[in-house]
DNA sequence: AACTATTAATAAGG
DNA sequence: TCCTTATTAATAGTT
């Protein structure tokens, strides 16, 4: 249907073959407009140019999604799902340890246990008592460390307020050489309790607690 | 092109309508194969009669997950990726849910809680208190029920017995009225312990233990 | 499913 | 890309 005869095989000259594709994918979409028309069919028509250009008609009735989701039925073919399904199958792993783990979890709760027979929960009761003791134990271990703090701060402000004592002693007595004033202020800073004249700041030993 | 020229609205006669689609069918699908040669095209054609039934083409170096991945760049349009996102956050969220499981799980069974504050130990000591109180629980409501089970049967056991040897002694007095034979066998079972004569069956009393 | 008169598509050229 | 036109191809209606 032209000037003259044509074989079917590649054309050649790349004008050419790109004019001839421009009408050719008109003609395609204007048939495939016709047979939706006049037949209630429903296509879909994807080209893709050698320029990688893209076209693309579907039936007005419906969508690419559409068509795929029937073309899919119909054909049983993968398509798609081969993507879908990796992450379905993954799902569906996930889904069931977040599954035993939950009842794991509430068993350990003491919750759901009426089905359960002796043997587990012997064996719940056993995990029970491991975690009890290691939780147990690593809160021993910082009653430990605040004990020891506190005996480190008891130490440190002991041996601060001896060297306060001792500095005031030194101080007093070089000033009762040269006058008796101020007497009164010292006696009373003296008899004052050492807790309240020096507070050492540790916070180190303070983390955590 | 035929007979006479045609409207393109909807062919009413059904046979009329079923023939049309079947020669234009074939007709587009001569186009787009024609157009993948000659031009080095890439066509996917899929299209639906209304009857259902799927026809298809896609151009021979190519597949139809290829023409679509390519459609998905191009269009940037979603297609099954709607689907896929869905998918892809649920897993996410359950992923999160799983790890914050696992989390909890290690802590109950005393792993990982080197890093944990002294409130959050406490938490997990409560829990795990709870826990083991409520599993002691229902381990004494199972003792409790063997025990009473072994009251239950050591009582009908002992009352079978009575009524057997009973009846052995009924048996007995009688058949002397008869003759003396047999009298060593009698005279054996009656000197027999009672367990190992009587062996009541209770299997529900056994339930779960 | 084949035939064929007729219309539609399009190759080549501008 | 659009127009023109000679020619081929598709197909509507018929058998």
């Amino acid at each position: 249907m032209g000037r003259g005869k044509i074989e079917i095989k590649r054309i050649e000259n790349s004008s050419n073959r790109q004019v001839t594709y421009s009408k050719r994918r008109n003609g395609i979409m204007k048939k495939a407009k016709e047979i939706t028309v006049l037949c209630d069919a429903q296509v879909s028509l994807v080209i893709f140019a050698s320029s990688g250009k893209m076209h693309e008609y579907c039936s007005p009735s419906t969508t690419l999604v559409d068509i795929l989701d029937k073309y899919h039925k119909q054909s049983g073919e993968r398509l798609w799902d081969a993507k879908h399904e990796n992450l379905s199958n993954e799902l569906d792993r996930i889904k069931k340890e977040n599954d035993s783990m939950q009842i794991e979890l509430r068993h350990l709760k003491g919750e759901d246990i009426t089905s359960l027979h002796h043997k587990e929960l012997m064996a719940i009761e056993e995990a029970l008592e491991n975690g009890l003791g290691s939780v147990r134990e690593k809160q021993m271990e910082y009653i430990d460390m605040m004990e020891k703090n506190k005996k480190t701060l008891e130490e440190e402000n002991k041996h601060l307020n001896f060297m306060l004592h001792q500095q005031e002693m030194n101080m007093e007595s070089s000033r009762e050489m040269e006058n008796g004033y101020h007497q009164r202020v010292r006696d009373f800073q003296s008899q004052m309790p050492f807790a309240f004249r020096v507070q050492p700041i540790q916070p180190n030993l303070q983390e955590r607690i």
